[in-house]
DNA sequence: GTGGTCTAGACCACT
DNA sequence: GTGGTCTAGACCACC
């Protein structure tokens, strides 16, 4: 797998890293027990200072996505955390209110909005 | 106007009060000329610190939706075009990027996704 | 770059800041990419509080003069136009009628206005 | 004379009922010994609190624009204050540094920005 | 180490 | 009473 991190954004580099590796491990690119990049490569890789990509890795365990075998590295699991319904309402939820107030103010009009997020998601599904 | 805030919550709280002012101004809930609650009393209100409001209130300065008169008050301001077609639309998609990485792992499909915006869209309009 | 403010004077202390960054960066002295100096850095050489170091440094953040990395530090961002024509003509205008009304008391014809602007016009050029 | 001010502007409010008064003094607009509206007529004829008319009387009778006369009024007074040509230069210089500083970062040349100057006070000159 | 947020409390400018 | 600035110091997020 192709990690990618962009240092201008404003997402952190921690959060880029566990996203697409979610994604990757959910999309079955990263199948149960495949080893993933050990952290100072992936370091170095991404020109980033290893402290980084350990945090990822160590959010990814702890959430149970990864597992850590104690000198051999970092692998995917066989768990997966799932959140409940209502729990997944309530975040989806509450990203689209923070989403929908920060562009209130931006002169767009609810189609245009929605026009947006479908090219958007579109471009997503074209590059999976 | 109601305004609330949740200390416990990862959004810091002057961006909780930006948020909601924007939204009540977009949603005409707040008319052009209408005085908002003054910077020591929303702060006592919230039980929260005078700067924090005044820092949400002179960012909404800025971006143009609020006017600050100095020594009576700040109210909601004239609609203006602050930013460049440019800066708005990388606002907008800086905004939408975050949305959609922070939904990605709630397991949403496209279709989904669309739909929920859509409605909460169209809850909106129904508001106004 | 030499940053210096006057405690004194009745501009405060971070708008003096800004003036200077702003200066050095439109005059080519900090250049795209540079870094600033941190923050409580630049706060204990200026015998200041690091609060309103960075109260300074986010406003030129948000008007797309600095770029700030969390955890690495702030930079001379690219050139990128955020506000709209009629947003820059608004600010033009309020600052030049701040300034002739700070000017008009001091007896300056305006033939002289003009050649001191002129003047000082011209010595930028010159350092740049 | 006709006094006016505007309430959204960035000036104070007493502040440009100096600005005017002065002006009207220096020329000629206004004879010495005329007298100037009550403090309260003022106050009701801009619809601003009298205690802002006040202060911007209190503070030209200080510096001698004016003389108040116990129970009658105030008045133009006979002597004139003039600050030393060093201190003249010196505010001027200051005043234009700070306009320079505002105006670097948008975007107008400096041909423009003397145009600007130019035409604003060719359309001063023109109303007086 | 970096920047970002928040508090408590002071003082100033303006109406 | 209003908003604006500044300080001192704390705690958090990120690298």
């Amino acid at each position: 797998m192709q990690i990618k991190v962009s240092l201008g954004g404003n997402r952190p580099i921690y959060k880029q890293i566990i996203d697409q590796v979610r994604q990757a491990v959910s999309a079955g690119e990263l199948e149960v027990g495949a080893a993933l990049p050990s952290v100072r490569q992936l370091a170095e890789e991404l020109v980033i200072n290893h402290n980084t990509v350990a945090k990822a890795y160590a959010e990814l365990v702890r959430e149970g996505t990864l597992e850590s075998q104690h000198g051999r590295g970092v692998f995917v699991a066989k768990r997966r955390i799932v959140f409940s319904a209502a729990e997944r309402k309530r975040r989806f939820h509450s990203a689209l209110d923070v989403f929908l107030a920060d562009v209130s103010v931006l002169g767009y009009s609810a189609e245009q909005i929605q026009a947006e997020v479908a090219a958007k998601l579109e471009s997503f599904a074209a590059t999976e």
